[in-house]
RNA sequence: GGGACUGUGGGGUAGCUUGGUCCAUCCUUCGGGGUUCGGGACUCCGAGACGCCAGUUCAAAUCUGGCCAGUCCCA
């Protein structure tokens, strides 16, 4: 292990190292923004897919995939949104040497992609709902500085888009996939508050949008997905119409849910710890690494029984990397814990002798497991990591949150604060300036913070209107 | 959008101010051999770099310009 940076004094310089060590990407492709994923990091990217391909299928979604380019024709159809993405998308102007007729946009998000073929799909209200989502690379030109997972100029993006009846049934769909985020949630040990978003912040476009965010040290938050609720604000430009029951013709209210790779980043941002990067098992590349330690006197016997064990539990369907290297057990161990791997196991000579292996996981719990009970054995381990990690984290969520009583208070935050706000722009414009950072909208049910409402807005300190609200320093 | 800074083997660095001591330092890494192996082994041999393109100069890692890449600050 690498002495990386102190994460709660240098929490970025921190970040990049983890990264560096886990051995997940490679910074050094010449263009900016755009990693290069590794063999390992490629799992850990595979396994993120497939816990939300399960959880929005469990949802009743459908898997379709549009074109990358989309005609600048279609892009400029709703205003609000080709003006929130005007500034930061790729054009596509030739085709050879020849200058196209209609330039093509490289897909930001895939709203013109889609609707336009929505509109052809839905003809009756038999065909609602439609909710279909796609996972494809998305480009966005970033001119801030990016950083590998978190703001990238190729982003890995997770989209569903869905068509329903009326303002009420596309309600249901926005709450359908919290629900279906908090199981991914889960799965991936991630603590986070679901946040509904000021007028002045929401997804370019939407009629509201719910974004997920986690704490992640002092005031800083990041943002790991949002859900959109649209309205008629696409299917109109679209034409995305059906013939209701009775005969009627209407537009469809539209939601979207979009996730990306940055779950990746979050995963290590929130896990990660002093030795280095931490997976969570369904996350993991590897959910287990066999070391077998050599020992003269015992001949091949811990070889022996490392394969077995490494057999055995690959059999049994996990994830598991026997390491039977040429480098010293020790060395084994620091690089497998670097890279984030849940339990290692390791074959001596003596257990093997006794058929009994020992289990470390990688918050340092060991246990000796009897060879005979392997496979139950090894599972109880990594659901006990799984436990450890995630309580973890559900702790260093509940403290990074602090109540504010006034706009002084705001500005040498070390937490993310939770606040009293009368709904005002203004305010909201008041409380940024204040915390150098902004306000990140009102939560969605439950706030972080248990306590009483506030009865003023800390900023006007008007009694009209107040609820809770969060304010932080997105990254 | 405005400004500042940085770029040396795969990774991290010394050298740059004051051009020549540099066919470039050290750590790590990588390949091969041997002895090892219950928490980063030792040893021997070997590999690998001045971002790119121009310019100044007898001489450029070092100075100048452009480009590319990256970082930070401000709007």
């Amino acid at each position: 292990m690498v002495d990386l940076p102190d994460k709660k004094t240098d929490f970025i310089d921190w970040y990049l190292a983890v990264v560096e060590a886990a051995g997940v990407t490679d910074k050094r492709y010449p263009v900016k923004g755009m990693n290069v994923w590794t063999p390992y990091g490629f799992r850990a990217r595979r396994n993120l897919d497939r816990i939300m391909i399960r959880e929005i299928e469990a949802t009743g979604s459908d898997a379709v995939e549009f074109p990358t380019l989309i005609p600048e024709t279609e892009f400029q159809k709703e205003k609000e949104h080709i003006k929130g993405f005007d500034a930061e998308v790729y054009w596509v102007t030739k085709g050879g040497a020849t200058s196209l007729d209609v330039n093509l946009v490289l897909r930001p998000t895939s709203e013109t992609a889609m609707y336009p073929i929505f509109a052809l799909w839905v003809r009756s209200h038999q065909d609602l709902p439609m909710n279909v989502y796609q996972i494809v690379n998305t480009f966005r030109y970033e001119t801030k500085t990016t950083r590998p997972f978190i703001r990238v100029r190729e982003i890995h993006f997770f989209e569903e888009h869905t068509c329903q009846v009326d303002e009420a049934t596309a309600g249901e769909r926005v709450a359908s996939n919290l629900r279906a985020w908090g199981q991914m949630a889960a799965a991936l040990a991630l603590p986070y508050v679901a946040i509904r978003r000021p007028e002045w912040d929401k997804f370019a476009g939407a009629f509201y949008t719910v974004a997920l965010d986690v704490p992640v040290g002092g005031a800083r938050t990041l943002q790991l997905g949002s859900v959109h609720h649209y309205r008629e604000n696409f299917s109109r430009p679209y034409g995305i119409q059906y013939e209701a029951a009775d005969g009627s013709t209407r537009y469809v209210h539209q939601t979207t849910f979009g996730l990306s790779e940055r779950l990746v980043g979050a995963v290590l941002a929130i896990h990660g710890d002093a030795k280095g990067a931490v997976f969570p098992r369904e996350m993991a590349p590897y959910e287990v690494v066999v070391v077998p330690i050599p020992s003269a006197a015992a001949g091949d016997l811990p070889q022996r029984t490392a394969t077995e064990v490494a057999d055995r539990l690959t059999r049994h369907g996990l994830r598991v990397k026997l390491d039977d290297g040429p480098d010293r057990p020790g060395a084994k161990y620091y690089h497998w814990e670097t890279v984030g791997v849940p339990v290692r196991i390791e074959v001596g000579a003596r257990e093997a002798a006794a058929r009994t292996v020992t289990a470390v996981d990688r918050t340092g719990t060991k246990s000796t497991l009897a060879l005979d009970q392997l496979e139950a054995l090894t599972d109880s381990a990594l659901a006990n990591f799984d436990r450890a990690i995630s309580d973890r984290a559900q702790r260093e969520f509940r403290a990074s949150f602090s109540l504010a009583h006034t706009l002084d208070e705001l500005r040498d935050s070390t937490t993310v604060r939770q606040l009293g706000w009368c709904g005002q722009e203004e305010c909201g414009h008041q409380i940024e300036t204040a915390i150098g950072g902004a306000l990140l909208g009102t939560p969605e049910g439950d706030p972080p913070l248990e306590a009483p409402l506030p009865s003023a807005c800390v900023a006007c300190g008007r009694h009209d209107g107040v609820r809770w609200a969060l304010a932080g320093r997105p990254m």
